[in-house]
DNA sequence: GTCTATAGTAAGATAGAC
DNA sequence: GTCTATCTTACTATAGAC
């Protein structure tokens, strides 16, 4: 329990902890998982490999935690998001809240732009694709149960094509040049997803 | 000029080279590009390490052939069916020759399985997302100039839209594990697809 | 053209002092 | 908890005989 009493404070752990993270981010969002090294990591935090091994188990481990926190603030963003429009007593209508949430998801891809396109581009650590490949299943059953599709042909498949166009158009989004470009085409998919979704 | 004249005949060094290619596709898609290594490759191809130095440039210029020869294939695939079907006195409509092409797509990844989930999972070569990338702009600009997407709202979007939806489906088709599911799978998403685009 | 043997190198991980 | 120094392993790529 030499940590004890930690989750919490400023304590010069928590910093070097923060710091590598900070590092890993910027690394592994310009060389990739397989092109990035350690060294660089290390370097750019300003501490020491021992540290490194020390708060994370390894190269992998470090972007695992990368992804775990992105994916957290993403769901957090759309949940938020959905939550907000129902208390505002705005529409309940299940397809205006998956739109809702698809919005929250887009923006937030463009805010986090370095790192929604490091994990969309794809290239992790070995066994990195059915972690992030679960995930969006997991994705899709949340949205097949939103809007129940069984209440129409095509049901299944048309989720699948609707979380699909959302999953792609955050990766381009995440590459648009300019805040202005990527706001004008989470719009636009937006309104082109709501037209396929037009019952 | 060595191998002067060669390009046809089943010399033994032609013989080679198709066997490096074909134990490079299995063991690439078996485990990835950055997990792969030489070794297996030639073993797996009978040969030597010399052997692959001689006929390709490395590990990555041998995945970049595997790539090369995949995409012509599919590219292949398209033209073909869309030619038939012009020439077959069938329909002329631009967005019933895009179906006719995407579904020639989605076929061949089934039937090249392996080589689709392994392009389409991401992680080759560094260097290689560009290199796709810019293959799926090319396949947009096609798929745009046979639309003409500049005569409806939402032109470009919708493209971008629907050629997505084709290449994401492409990768589901990959996976399923029966030619039965792979096929109603395909044949959903282009009807899904056609909704989408109708005018 | 094909092979074996080896060089060269890079990088992830560990040991142990402070 | 943090550091430096080192170990170890793995693998690409080359050299040179046949």
């Amino acid at each position: 329990m030499t940590t004890a009493l930690s989750g919490r404070g400023a304590g010069r752990a928590q910093a070097t902890r923060a710091s590598l993270l900070a590092a890993a981010r910027e690394v592994f969002a310009s060389s990739g998982f397989a092109e990035a090294n350690i060294a660089d990591v290390v370097a750019k935090a300003g501490a020491s490999v021992g540290s490194l091994y020390h708060h994370f188990g390894g190269k992998a481990d470090l972007y695992l935690a990368l992804f775990e926190d992105y994916q957290a603030r993403q769901e957090d963003r759309a949940a938020s998001a959905v939550r907000e429009a129902r208390s505002d007593g705005g529409s309940h209508d299940p397809f205006d809240l998956f739109l809702i949430g698809a919005d929250a998801y887009l923006r937030g891809c463009w805010e986090e732009r370095e790192l929604s396109r490091m994990f969309l581009a794809g290239g992790g650590p070995p066994g990195f694709e059915l972690i992030a490949r679960r995930r969006y299943r997991d994705w899709l059953q949340v949205n097949s149960a939103l809007l129940r599709p069984d209440q129409q042909p095509l049901g299944e498949t048309l989720v699948l094509v609707l979380t699909t166009v959302v999953a792609e158009a955050g990766r381009e989004v995440a590459i648009q040049d300019t805040r202005e470009e990527a706001m004008r085409l989470a719009d636009e998919v937006l309104e082109v997803v709501s037209r396929i979704g037009a019952r």
